[in-house]
DNA sequence: CGCCTGGCACATATGTGCCAGGCGGTGCTATATT
């Protein structure tokens, strides 16, 4: 170790005078050669751990991440910052500008790839040659909600990790349950005793958690009446891309928001603009799946609704974590029917892995497979790559069912409970609640119109701020003949 | 999950009660390769 404090470290790289919690630990365990996962709550500046690590260790810092944006992301402001040695590699490369940064890996102080490229035999065996002083899985939760379920690269990382000759690893993540934290060591292949495990408490104190039973023909209504009285920038959460559409231009006819829907029917041209309008306050409203949110660093985000019930509890968490990221009062307000959980419950048990397809896969007629629907796609590659036999298989199922089954009776559980749902989310994440704030949620304070118009006034003078700042900018212009 | 329905047994000849089975407005999430 130099004899710089950390601090100093991260006044002279990032410019910051002192650590966010969290942030110090990590990196205290990251130069002590542990293996860590550190569960930190979204933007509280996990990139920052592993670029200050980075600059601490020699060789290269591998970071596997879920999405094409997000690497891009981190690749440039890396690059604004100043730092040249960062790379993406990904399928968005040209042939020749993925040749040329195969060919000059140890050129990389940063390199972003997809667990898919992982995957691949030619880059693993370059790889192998490259002095990997960090390897870090960003979105660890992905391993235990994507891998399982429709992306299996996800569940390899960890074979991968040990073909590079187990590198000193960095897992993060937002929000993780224990089960989660077990799923990542075990498909990292992390040893418990070996691994820093950093807890935080997801639970954010700027979020008042309010949840409304409400019939199906009621629901719209409801919507309504909660966009009339909530300040702009939000966001609704919806279980089906068809329904995002349907509410969002029955919204467009209701009001004069200025509503996009965000999901995966969407082009990525679409995607990147509406992102960039919503960043910008263009947009007021967007009416989105969850393939809205991972890396949107948007800090003003007024209030989430979930028009669904969300599938578990992680994922409520981490889409209600996307309001008020500037530390300002913001509201997480859940529209719950009982025909949702109905809904999600029958969905969690679907399945086309059934004894007929085993049979057929223990046969080895593979070539006239039917085909499966994405959520049985990481169940599959686990059966076929641990070679389970039919009985094991079928053990194997019924025990993903009824972990699926779990976390969305503990949703429900959570919509019914007459109990602070504050403490209920930190009891899930194994933490103590210790102090509520004023306006903690829907059990400790029913009654939130108070709440709702002081938002609505403080939002309101916000965006009038804006405004005189925009109009300024334009004086300026005017004045340079900009 | 929970509600509804149909079938069956039972006690009595038309109604009650119980249980098994089906279904409900809607699945969502990404990378890579050619």
């Amino acid at each position: 170790m130099t004899t710089k404090s950390l601090e100093q470290q991260l006044k002279e790289w990032f410019g910051f005078e002192q650590f966010r919690e969290g942030q110090k630990e990590s990196i205290e365990s990251v130069l002590a050669e542990k293996d860590t996962v550190t569960v930190l709550p979204t933007g509280t500046g996990k990139s920052l751990i592993y670029q200050y690590c980075g600059y601490h260790l020699p060789g290269t810092v591998l970071i596997v991440s879920p999405l094409l944006s997000l690497m891009d992301n981190q690749v440039m402001q890396l690059k604004m910052r100043g730092e040249k040695r960062a790379a993406a590699l990904n399928s968005m490369l040209s042939f020749e500008e993925r040749n040329f940064i195969e060919a000059n890996l140890n050129q990389y102080k940063f390199l972003f790839v997809s667990p898919e490229m992982l995957q691949s035999q030619r880059l693993q065996e370059k790889l192998t040659r490259l002095k990997i002083g960090l390897f870090v899985v960003d979105e660890a939760h992905c391993i235990s909600q994507w891998g399982l379920d429709f992306r299996p690269e996800y569940l390899f990382i960890g074979e991968a990790r040990k073909r590079l000759g187990n590198p000193r690893t960095l897992a993060l993540t937002a929000t993780a349950p224990l089960a989660v934290i077990n799923d990542i060591l075990q498909y990292l292949e992390l040893k418990e005793q070996d691994t820093t495990i950093l807890r935080y408490d997801p639970n954010r104190k700027n979020i008042y958690y309010q949840v409304t039973e409400v019939s199906n023909q009621a629901k719209n209504e409801t919507l309504l009446e909660l966009l009339k009285n909530y300040p702009p920038p939000g966001v609704i959460y919806f279980s089906s891309k068809a329904q995002a559409e349907n509410v969002s231009q029955w919204i467009r006819q209701q009001t004069s928001l200025r509503v996009d829907t965000y999901h995966a029917d969407r082009s990525n041209e679409d995607r990147t603009t509406i992102q960039r309008q919503f960043l910008r306050d263009e947009l007021d409203l967007i009416c989105a799946t969850t393939a809205f949110g991972m890396g949107i660093n948007k800090q003003n985000i007024r209030y989430v609704i979930h028009y669904h019930l969300p599938g578990s509890i992680e994922e409520y968490l981490q889409e209600t974590g996307r309001a008020g990221r500037d530390g300002e009062q913001s509201m997480a307000a859940l529209l719950y029917s009982r025909e949702d959980f109905a809904f999600k419950y029958r969905k969690s048990q679907e399945t086309d892995l059934n004894e007929t397809f085993l049979r057929l896969l223990q046969s080895k007629k593979g070539k006239n497979m039917p085909l499966l629907s994405d959520s049985d796609q990481g169940m599959f590659q686990i059966i076929q790559q641990q070679r389970m036999n039919l009985s094991e298989s079928q053990i194997f199922i019924e025990e993903r069912l009824k972990e699926r089954k779990e976390k969305v009776v503990r949703m429900k559980d959570f919509v019914e409970a007459k109990t602070c749902k504050r403490s209920i989310i930190s009891a899930f994440f194994d933490h103590e609640l210790i102090e509520r704030p004023d306006w903690c949620c829907s059990n400790c304070q029913p009654d939130a119109s108070h709440l709702v118009l002081s938002l609505r006034t403080k939002g309101e003078q916000t965006r009038e701020g804006e405004r005189d700042r925009t109009l300024w900018k334009e004086k300026v212009k005017l004045l340079f003949q900009l």
